[in-house]
DNA sequence: CTATTTGTTATATAATAGATATAACAAAAA
DNA sequence: TTTTTGTTATATCTATTATATAACAAATAG
């Protein structure tokens, strides 16, 4: 699974790789158990600071995707908690589409599309 | 149409009251043509500084909302154009609840429920 | 057991963003 | 003409983002 970083992009780089990883998730190219590099390995990789590449981590952690341990790197979880807030994100963006004129059933088609390239090529569930 | 600011929330001032003027504009609160508060006026009411108030309607400007004039205040425009990076907001956000093993069905479930909240009392176009 | 890798913690620095406080200017409406 | 309004300009303060080092302690590999 290939991450990008763009150091000119007004999204945060912790922020990028927390999104990355969330979405590699998803998709299913990275199942429970799988195995990530080590934070100084990534911030080579990337040509960051390891603090960086640390706070991802520690996010993906408090989120429910990633336990960190000591020697053995991260380890992707097997399931989590949907955040709180999940929905009120998800309202504020549908929101912003109706507001600019889109139909609502032309945003739940969107929605369908963007779900269907997540799950495209993957086992959906266990 | 009310507005809350949570001041010790971590999502900025400006962007709350840019978030819930785009949800009244949403729910055909504020339908085109509808004139909102000068910054002052605004800025009063919460209690906040004039420029945070100026930054929301800045942005909403940027963002086609709106459009703010000398001593007429801003209004409300017809429709714009839906932002370029809005599918991969939506993709991100989806993705998170795909990788805490919401099943897609689901996750469409949830995103029909919020549009018909947003889509009530209202109506949907034109 | 020993050496090494790793996450963790601690400072320090710099740049940017968010918010406030004043002040002044110019346009536009009353 | 007066007044309100958006705009612009400084200045200050805090928090966030990112980097740079350094050191420590746990855990694995040898």
């Amino acid at each position: 699974m290939l991450i990008f970083i763009e150091p000119e992009s007004e999204k945060p780089i912790y922020q990028q790789i927390r999104d990355q990883i969330v979405e590699g998730i998803a998709r299913g190219e990275l199942p429970p158990g799988t195995g990530l590099p080590s934070i100084r390995q990534l911030a080579a990789d990337f040509g960051i600071n390891l603090h960086t590449v640390n706070k991802a981590y520690e996010l993906l952690e408090r989120e429910g995707f990633l336990q960190v341990r000591r020697k053995t790197g991260a380890v992707v979880q097997p399931r989590g908690r949907l955040a709180e807030d999940w929905e009120a994100r998800l309202r504020t963006l549908l929101a912003e589409a109706l507001a600019q004129g889109l139909p609502a059933e032309e945003i739940l088609v969107r929605c369908q599309r963007v779900l269907a390239t997540l799950t495209d090529h993957e086992q959906p569930d266990r």
